[in-house]
DNA sequence: GACCTGCTGCGGTTTG
């Protein structure tokens, strides 16, 4: 085939398609920046070779260059460095890459660097580095970390950084910015030829301009934004239990609807289920062979803690169709470009519109095709959700990603990486760092606590030598113990985890991972489930459990302890705005063209407006209910646990000071519960006052004990700046000392140096993550315009009933006497 | 620091 690159691009666009790739619609725009040196974001639903786009660009970009030796084995030196956040994504990635450049007939080579390159290659690295390397952002700085890491990206073109949109928001994505700023500015030193061009791939969030504008900071270039105008075609459809009377009003498992999953499984070729929770995964793959023997084999499990040969063998099974389906965590969130389904499955609160809409988007692969979606509902009032998303999907309500600002750890990990390289001078770094979007606020007077932290220990630990890492020599800034730049190479990152042990079967191989504390209560001969196995413990050793296999049927499935998803505000928003609909609990039965999940739900609408009231999206639903185990206040904002957790600590101090009562408080996505002893103080008379914006910020301080959040941040914090080290050669530290000498530092710092940039960052964490302040802010604001409705209703209600649930799993009791009493209490409200 | 449903992501070089 021939191939005319310039200056009609077309002869590539249809070569690929004939290849199945699929033409991204705006490719020749995007080649035309790159070709004419800019940088800029491109942004495309999944599917639609955005990857393809960039990487062409580059490659007619070098064409036109060298038109007459592009095919010549000459050492051209690093062209093209591509970031990419998965390790996973590389290999499928580098594959197409080779496959043009070998139809192009290009003498140019693809190089991965990350933690699985192997040693030899690394060697054929030093010695000379490929046109394409792949690499994720902590090898990257482990690059930085390298002596006379410049040299090598003389020769650089264009940086690409694949799905930036999930970097970005992270510290991860802080650690891009960096490494771009260290790279762009080494060049325009030492070069007579431009810097390179940045190019970022993003999928649809809210602020894609702001994402363009964090990665292109450093280079101080305005930047294109290529966007496909195009709409992906998503179908939601809801499974619908049978009888929504008999469905459970609290849960979250979903397991009695396994039934209607069976056939859907069936009829496709290839099926995603996306579980919350690894545990759940766990038992919903128990229950799927126990429901359907015939699946032995051609069902598996997929998730954060199940050895990576496993799950790299599920993950090609699937795309080969061996498998039939895949029971799956986040863990198959991404990785979507090369490895398409027919069909996907989300059980329980996707938590967000756009992870709703990215896992859509794993079916119907290609930007023409339908992506088909089903929704299961754990619980009844699930449905609700259900019809939230759609109207979000149908209104494109898609989340924004906030970049992070001033994180002082990430700083100090760089600087210590350039130090062990070849050490770096202040005021050049300092308008590097700059420039960058994540420190553009950073001061002269932190950045020089920084630099005294680096060489001295800062002012708190000043005495510890441990903590001068880096010496001056002639005003150059460097590191020169061995010891010091290999510890420090071995804790190059952001990602913090918790001790994990090791999982090994006796007869050899790795299963998995699993919590030190969930294991630690565990006695050998004890079993447990782990990849959908049933396994026995025999012994701990050397952070490792050695296990058999077993064929107890009573077996634990393990808990991880994982992060805690908060509904986003436009998935709360957009729920409240679906009770609107049903708010005349008639409306519902007459309308025709209401939602069928809300359709389905009538009844359970009808009891909650006879018993209480069904809020509008400008009204806030408080309740009193009064039990057997006290008097409860349940207040619905929908807001996100996160926010209710604030939210209900703040309301639960006000109530305080008007009379002098203690509550125990529990929460959900839809809002939260005090209970207490005596009747609680709240009616018409007081309920605004209770939710009013003023002092706010000092009730917030009274309230909610940040002291103590701040200091499991810290944690992160520590280990990130390199304070604690999580690995040293050859040893894994445990997690219980990782937490005590992170506090210990804590406790230092809050005493002798209480205006510290780490300890200042861990509070900063805590009010902008935890406790997202200014979305609490927000929703004080909102409910402060709002009509406050309160009710006393005879019995619990339908949107009581998930939090009542959820708090009595506070109280000590085993899960079997919670199921059974939710059962009894629900069989008895339906009863009467 | 715990368990109350609770995700994902990464990771050694230099010099002898």
């Amino acid at each position: 085939m021939k191939l005319y690159l310039t200056p009609g691009y077309q002869c590539i666009a249809s070569w690929l398609s004939a290849k199945g790739h699929h033409a991204f619609p705006f490719q020749e725009e995007a080649w035309q920046h790159i070709v004419s040196s800019k940088s800029g974001l491109v942004n495309a639903p999944t599917g639609c070779g955005k990857t393809f786009s960039v990487f062409l660009g580059s490659v007619i970009r070098f064409i036109n260059q060298h038109p007459t030796d592009y095919k010549s084995k000459s050492k051209n030196g690093l062209q093209l460095l591509w970031i990419t956040p998965l390790r996973a994504l590389a290999k499928d990635i580098g594959r197409a890459m080779e496959e043009v450049i070998e139809e192009l007939g290009m003498s140019w080579t693809v190089g991965i660097r990350n933690g699985d390159t192997t040693q030899a290659e690394r060697a054929r690295q030093k010695k000379q580095l490929p046109e394409v390397l792949i690499i994720t952002p902590e090898s990257l700085h482990l690059f930085l970390a390298q002596k006379g890491y410049a040299d090598a990206f003389k020769n650089l073109q264009l940086i690409a950084v694949d799905e930036w949109h999930e970097l970005m928001g992270s510290k991860r994505g802080v650690q891009v910015e960096l490494a771009i700023s260290r790279i762009v500015n080494s060049h325009r030193k030492s070069m007579a030829t431009k810097p390179p061009m940045i190019w970022g791939i993003s999928a649809t969030i809210g602020n894609l301009s702001d994402a363009k504008d964090v990665l292109l900071s450093a280079i101080r270039e305005e930047g294109v934004i290529v966007k496909a105008q195009m709409k992906k075609q998503i179908v939601v459809e809801s499974v619908l239990p049978d009888e929504i009377e008999n469905y459970p009003w609290a849960g979250h498992l979903g397991i009695k609807l396994i039934h209607k999953v069976i056939p859907i499984i069936e009829q496709s070729k290839t099926t995603l289920i996306f579980i919350n929770t690894r545990g759940m995964s766990e038992r919903w793959y128990q229950e799927l062979l126990n429901h359907a023997p015939e699946f032995a084999g051609a069902i598996a499990l997929h998730h954060g803690s199940i050895e990576q040969e496993l799950r790299l063998w599920v993950e090609e099974a699937l795309h080969t169709a061996k498998l039939k389906a895949v029971v799956c965590t986040a863990s198959l969130d991404l990785g979507v470009d090369f490895r398409p389904v027919e069909t996907v499955i989300q059980v329980g609160s996707p938590k967000g519109v756009s992870r709703f809409l990215q896992r859509a988007g794993r079916s119907g692969h290609s930007p023409d095709a339908v992506s088909k979606i089903y929704f299961l509902p754990t619980h009844s009032l699930e449905l609700v959700e259900a019809a939230a998303l759609k109207n979000a999907i149908d209104e494109e309500l898609i989340e924004s990603k906030e970049p992070m600002l001033l994180c002082f750890d990430v700083l100090i990990q760089y600087l210590n990486t350039l130090a062990i390289s070849d050490g770096f001078k202040p005021e050049e770094i300092f308008a590097e760092v700059k420039s960058t979007y994540c420190y553009r606020d950073l001061l002269q007077e932190e950045w020089e606590e920084v630099l005294k932290f680096l060489t001295e220990g800062g002012k708190a630990l000043q005495q510890y030598d441990d903590y001068k890492k880096i010496e001056v020599i002639d005003g150059l800034y460097k590191i020169t113990s061995r010891r010091i730049a290999m510890q420090h190479r071995l804790n190059i990152g952001t990602i913090v985890s918790d001790a994990m042990l090791k999982v090994r079967m006796q007869s050899g191989g790795y299963v998995g991972v699993i919590e030190e504390y969930f294991i630690s209560r565990l006695e050998p001969g004890d079993c447990f489930t782990l990849a959908g196995r049933n396994l026995e413990l025999l012994q701990i050793k050397d952070m490792t459990v050695l296990v058999k296999k077993s064929t107890s049927k009573k077996t634990i499935v393990p808990s991880w302890n994982g992060g805690r998803m908060s509904l986003t505000a436009n998935l709360g928003r957009k729920l409240r705005e679906t009770f609107n609909d049903v708010a005349d609990a008639g409306k519902i039965m007459g309308s025709k063209n209401q939602a069928p999940e809300l359709v389905h739900l009538s009844s359970l609408f009808q009891l909650q407006q006879q018993l209480s009231h069904i809020p509008k999206d400008n009204e806030l639903l408080i309740e009193h209910h009064e039990s057997k185990d006290g008097y409860h206040l349940l207040v619905y904002p929908f807001e996100g646990r996160q926010v209710h957790e604030a939210m209900s600590a703040i309301l639960a101090y006000r109530i305080g000071k008007i009379a002098p009562l203690t509550f125990s408080i529990a929460m959900n996505d839809y809002g939260f519960e005090l209970l207490c002893d005596q009747p609680i103080p709240v009616d018409d008379t007081n309920a605004s006052e209770l939710f009013t914006l003023n002092d706010l910020t000092a009730d917030i301080q009274r309230s909610v004990n940040a002291t103590e959040m701040a200091r499991r941040k810290f944690r992160d914090i520590a280990v990130i700046g390199g304070l604690i080290t999580q690995t040293a050669p050859g040893e894994q530290k445990k997690a219980r000392h990782l937490q005590a000498s992170a506090s210990l530092l804590f406790n230092v710092f809050s005493e002798y140096d209480s205006k510290n940039v780490l300890l200042r960052q861990a509070y900063q964490e805590v009010f902008d993550q935890q406790m997202e302040e200014v979305r609490l802010r927000n929703a004080f604001t909102r409910i402060g315009n709002s009509t406050i409705v309160i009710t006393v209703p005879q019995k619990f209600t339908p949107l009581c009933f998930p939090i009542i649930a959820d708090g009595l799993n506070r109280n000590n009791l085993s899960s079997e006497n919670i199921e059974d009493r939710i059962r009894r209490m629900q069989a008895q409200l339906m009863k009467d």
